[in-house]
RNA sequence: GACCGAUUAGCUCAGCUGGUAGAGCGCUACAUUGACAUUGUAGAGGCCACAAGUUCAAGUCUUGUAUCGGUCACCA
C-alpha cells in the first residue's frame, strides 16, 4: 500500500499488508484459546457464552498411545471432531471434547522390552516384574507429551482439565469395579480354554488381535496305517491319535466311528481311534486328519465335541515336550528337519508338495506366530444370561434377561447407536453373530492387574485387595481393550455418580476408524450397555484411511508416508485439516497428497486477502448513513443465508467434506470472484447511499463467512477476527461467537 | 467360501428420495501487478464397467456378468 491510499484508509492493520503466515499465528492462538477456558464447558457457562440449560454436544477422543507419535490418521480424526465440536460450541450447545491416552499395555511393553534388550541384552525374567513396571511408567510418562503436544498443534479444542490416562487413579477404580461387577453377575469366569498364545511375548492375545499372514510352505503327506494326513507342522504331529473324517465320505465308509487300528508312528506303535466329524472336509487333501487338541482351535472343537484326550506338545515357550521322544526340549522352529528326517528313514513320507500357499496367525500387536495352547485364563461370557437392572437401551426394558451379545445387537438395532455410514451396521452385527467368549487376561505386566486373589482353595475379587495374610493376587494383566470398553464412562467420572456422567452420558458422538470397529466400538457398546443400561454413545461416525495419492497404504518401508508435523509447517494446520476434509466421503478411504494441501494453503490466504480488501474499502463506513438495501444486496444476503443453511445441514448431516467444500466454493467462487468484483465499481462510484448499502453488506458476508469456515479452519479465521473493530463482532473471539442464523 | 464396497472427465472423487452429467486438481488459450509469493476469464475433455429388466423417463431402482479393493471365516 503506497502512501496515498494509507491516507485515504486509516484504519486498517498493518498486518493485512503481508501474506498470512500460518506460523505467526498458530501458536499464539491456541495459547489464547486455552488460557480462554472456553474448551471447559463449565467456563464457557460461568462466562455466559453458553446457557446451563442447553442441549449438551459431547464426544470422547479416541485416545491415542501414550508412546505415539502424530499420524495423518490422528490428523483426520482430531480435525473432524474438532469440526463438530467448533460448530456445536458455536450453535450455543455446552460441548464437551474430553482428551485422553491409551497404555496400550501390550505394544508399550513390547517397545521397552525391545529397547532393553538392544542396550542391556537383558529378558524380562532378569529386570523383574518392579523394575519393569517402573521403567514402562517412565517411558510412557515421558513420551506422552509429544503426543499431547502434536495434538494441540491441530487446534483441537479438547478441554485439557479432563485429561484422562487408561491408568490414572480414576480409571484404575473404574476397571477394578467393572471387573468386580461382572464377576458377580457371573460374567466373568475363570477356565480352562483354547486360546492364542503368543510365544514371543510369552501372552495370550485375543481373537481379533490376530493377523493371518499368507505363507508357501511344503505340505507333507504322511502315511498313517491305512490313511494318508497331510499337514505343513510334523512337529506337532507326535501325540496324533486320533484320525479324523467326514461321516459321508464314501472312501472310508468302512471304518466306523470309534473304531480303534494300530499304525505305526514318529515314536513307535500308536493306537489310533477313528472319529467321524463333519469338520474334516473331503476336498481338502485326503479327507482325512489326525488332529492335536491342544495346539488347534479346529482340533480342539472336535475333541470337545467327541469328549477326546488332549494333550500338550509344545510348551509356552515352543520347546517339544517329553511326548517327542527324542526330540523333546528342541524348538519347534529348528527341529523339522531332523523329524523329516526319522519319518523318511521309517518310510512315513509318502510325497511333499512344496509350494502350499497357507495362512498363519500372528500377534498383529508384536508380530509373533500365534501357537494355540490350552490354558487357564478369564473369559468374558458373551452368551449368558443375567438380569440387566436399570436399562435406558431402547427395546430393552429393565429387569430384562439378556445376554451381552443381545445387548450389543439391541442398542444398535433399535437405534440407541446410530452407525454411520450405515453399512458398516451391519458389518457389526456380522463380527456379533460370530463371537466366541472374549479372554481378557494377559500374560504381561503392564495394565490393570485382574483384582482377584487367592489362598489355598478360597478366591476373593474385590476392588481392594482382601485383609488377611497369605493372599496372593493373581498375576495376569487385563486386555487392554476391556479398560477402553469403558472409556465413554470412565472417562466421566464412573463409578462414582458425577454431575459430568450425568450431563454428557450417553456421548452425542463416536467417531473413529472403521479399522477399530470390532475392537473398541463394540466393546465400549458391551460394557457400556451393561454398567450403565446405557448406550455409549447415540452416534457413530466412521472415517476411512489415509492413504498416499495412488491409494496406497502409507507406510515407513514404502517411503510414501506424508507427515502431518511436516504438512502443517509447510503449509499451516489449517490447509492441513482442510485437506483431510474435503473430499472425504464418510467411511471411505481417502488419498492425500502434499498438492492438495498446498492448494488449501492458497486458500487461506484468499481469506486473508479478502478481510483486507473488505475492510479497506469499508473503513470510512458511517452506520449512521445507512439506507435500505438494493435488490441486488438482498440477493447477496439472501444468498448468504443459504449457504449458511446448506453447511449448517450438511455438518449436522456428518456430511463434513461437503459443508467444507460449499464454504470453500461460496467463498472462493462467490464471495471472491462474483461479489467483491462487481463491488469494486460501487466502493469507487459516487454514489453514496449505493456503496453504504454495499458496504454493510460486504461487512455481513465477512463476518458470516468467517464463522462459517471457523469450525474447518480455525487459525486464520481467528486470526483476522482479532483484527476485525470490536462493532463488527459479537464476542471476543471467533471460537466461542454466535454461529450465524440462516 | 460368506459378506461389504467400488467401477462417472487425464487424476481424485460428488451426484440424497429416478427427469437427458458436476467439483477440485491437471490441461489449452487469453488477460492481469490487481485485495491475492499470483489471480481472473474462457475452453477442450464423459455411449456414467457390461447385459437384461421395471418406467413416459435410469449413473440414479431390480437382477445378472466382469474387473478391482476390503472385512470375516477356513486352511489337516
Amino acid at each position: 500500500m503506497n502512501e496515498s491510499e494509507s491516507q485515504n484508509k486509516p484504519n486498517i492493520p498493518e498486518v493485512f499488508l503481508n501474506p498470512y503466515n500460518p506460523a505467526d499465528y498458530e501458536q499464539k492462538l491456541y495459547k489464547m484459546w486455552e488460557d480462554s477456558g472456553f474448551f471447559n464447558p463449565d467456563v464457557c457457562i460461568k462466562k455466559g457464552v453458553t446457557s446451563p440449560e442447553a442441549e449438551t454436544f459431547s464426544i470422547v477422543l479416541p485416545p491415542p498411545n501414550v508412546t505415539g507419535t502424530l499420524h495423518m490418521g490422528h490428523a483426520a480424526m482430531l480435525a473432524i471432531e474438532d469440526i463438530l465440536i467448533r460448530y456445536h460450541r458455536m450453535q450455543g450447545k455446552r460441548t464437551l471434547w474430553i482428551p485422553g491416552t491409551d497404555s496400550a499395555a501390550l505394544a508399550t511393553q513390547s517397545k521397552v522390552e525391545g529397547i532393553i534388550f538392544k542396550e542391556e541384552k537383558k529378558r524380562r525374567d532378569e529386570i523383574g516384574r518392579e523394575e519393569l513396571l517402573k521403567r514402562i511408567t517412565a517411558f510412557a510418562e515421558e513420551s506422552k507429551d509429544t503426543i499431547l503436544n502434536q495434538t494441540r498443534k491441530m487446534g483441537s479444542s479438547l478441554d485439557w482439565s479432563r485429561y484422562a490416562y487408561t491408568l490414572d487413579d480414576t480409571r484404575y477404580k473404574a476397571v477394578m469395579t467393572a471387573f468386580v461387577n461382572m464377576y458377580k453377575d457371573d460374567l466373568i469366569y475363570r477356565g480352562d480354554r483354547i486360546i492364542n498364545w503368543d510365544p514371543n511375548m510369552q501372552t495370550t492375545v485375543s481373537d481379533d488381535e490376530i493377523e493371518y499372514v499368507e505363507k508357501t510352505d511344503p505340505f507333507y503327506y504322511f502315511k498313517y496305517g491305512p490313511f494318508t494326513i497331510g499337514t505343513v507342522r510334523p512337529e506337532t504331529k507326535f501325540g496324533d491319535k486320533y484320525v479324523v473324517m467326514h461321516p459321508d465320505d464314501v472312501r472310508y465308509k468302512e471304518y466306523k466311528h470309534g473304531q480303534t487300528i494300530e499304525v505305526e508312528w514318529i515314536n513307535g506303535p500308536i493306537t489310533a481311534t477313528i472319529i467321524k466329524d463333519e469338520a474334516a472336509d473331503p476336498e481338502i487333501g485326503t479327507g482325512v486328519m489326525t488332529i492335536t487338541p491342544w495346539h488347534s482351535t479346529v482340533d480342539y472343537e472336535i475333541a470337545e465335541r467327541h469328549g477326546l484326550d488332549k494333550e500338550q506338545v509344545i510348551d509356552e515357550r515352543g520347546l517339544l515336550l517329553p511326548i517327542a521322544g527324542e526330540f523333546a526340549g528342541q524348538h519347534i522352529k529348528k527341529v523339522r528337519a531332523a523329524i523329516l528326517e526319522k519319518m523318511q528313514s521309517k518310510n512315513l513320507i509318502e510325497r511333499v508338495d512344496e509350494k502350499y500357499i497357507h495362512n498363519i496367525a500372528t500377534n498383529s500387536r508384536g508380530g509373533g506366530t500365534i501357537e494355540p495352547q490350552i490354558k487357564r485364563q478369564w473369559f468374558v461370557a458373551v452368551n449368558k444370561k443375567f438380569i440387566l437392572k436399570h436399562s435406558e437401551i431402547p427395546g430393552v426394558p429393565s429387569g430384562s434377561e439378556v445376554t451381552l451379545k443381545e445387548l450389543m445387537v439391541a442398542a444398535v438395532e433399535h437405534g440407541g447407536t446410530d452407525i454411520f455410514p450405515e453399512r458398516f451396521k451391519r458389518v457389526y452385527f456380522n463380527w456379533i453373530n460370530n463371537l466366541r467368549d472374549w479372554c481378557i487376561s494377559r500374560q504381561i505386566w503392564f495394565g490393570h492387574r485382574i483384582p482377584v486373589w487367592y489362598k489355598g482353595d478360597e478366591i476373593y475379587c474385590g476392588v481392594e485387595a482382601p485383609t488377611g495374610e497369605g493372599w496372593l493376587q493373581d498375576h495376569d494383566t487385563l486386555d487392554t481393550w476391556f479398560s477402553s470398553g469403558l472409556w465413554t464412562f470412565s472417562t466421566l467420572g464412573w463409578p462414582e455418580k458425577t454431575e459430568d456422567l450425568k450431563t454428557y452420558h450417553p456421548t452425542t458422538v463416536l467417531e473413529t476408524g472403521y479399522d477399530i470397529i470390532f475392537f473398541w466400538v463394540a466393546r465400549m457398546i458391551l460394557m457400556s450397555t451393561y454398567h450403565l443400561g446405557q448406550v455409549p454413545f447415540k452416534n457413530v461416525y466412521m472415517h476411512g484411511l489415509i492413504r498416499d495419492e495412488k491409494g496406497k497404504k502409507m507406510s515407513k518401508s514404502l517411503g510414501n508416508v506424508i507427515d502431518p508435523l511436516t504438512m502443517i509447517d509447510k503449509y499451516g494446520t489449517d490447509a492441513t485439516r482442510l485437506s483431510l476434509i474435503i473430499g472425504a466421503a464418510p467411511g471411505n478411504d481417502m488419498p492425500l497428497s502434499e498438492n492438495k494441501v498446498k492448494g488449501y494453503k492458497n486458500f487461506g490466504n484468499k481469506i486473508w486477502n479478502i478481510s483486507r480488501f473488505i475492510l479497506t474499502h469499508t473503513a470510512d463506513l458511517d452506520t449512521k448513513n445507512f439506507v435500505s438495501k438494493s435488490i441486488r444486496d438482498e440477493e447477496i444476503i439472501a444468498q448468504l443465508k443459504s449457504t449458511v443453511a446448506d453447511v449448517s445441514s450438511e455438518i449436522e448431516k456428518f456430511n463434513l467434506y461437503l459443508a467444507g467444500e460449499k464454504a470453500y466454493h461460496y467463498v472462493w467462487s462467490e464471495l471472491a470472484d462474483v461479489i467483491l468484483e462487481e463491488s469494486k465499481l460501487i466502493l469507487n462510484g459516487t454514489n453514496l447511499e449505493e456503496k453504504n448499502s454495499r458496504q454493510i453488506v460486504l461487512l455481513e458476508c465477512l463476518t458470516t463467512s468467517l464463522k462459517l469456515l471457523h469450525p474447518f479452519m480455525p487459525f486464520v479465521t481467528e486470526a483476522i477476527w482479532q483484527e476485525l473493530p470490536v462493532e463488527m463482532k459479537d464476542s471476543d473471539m471467533l471460537m466461542v461467537a454466535k454461529w450465524p442464523n440462516a
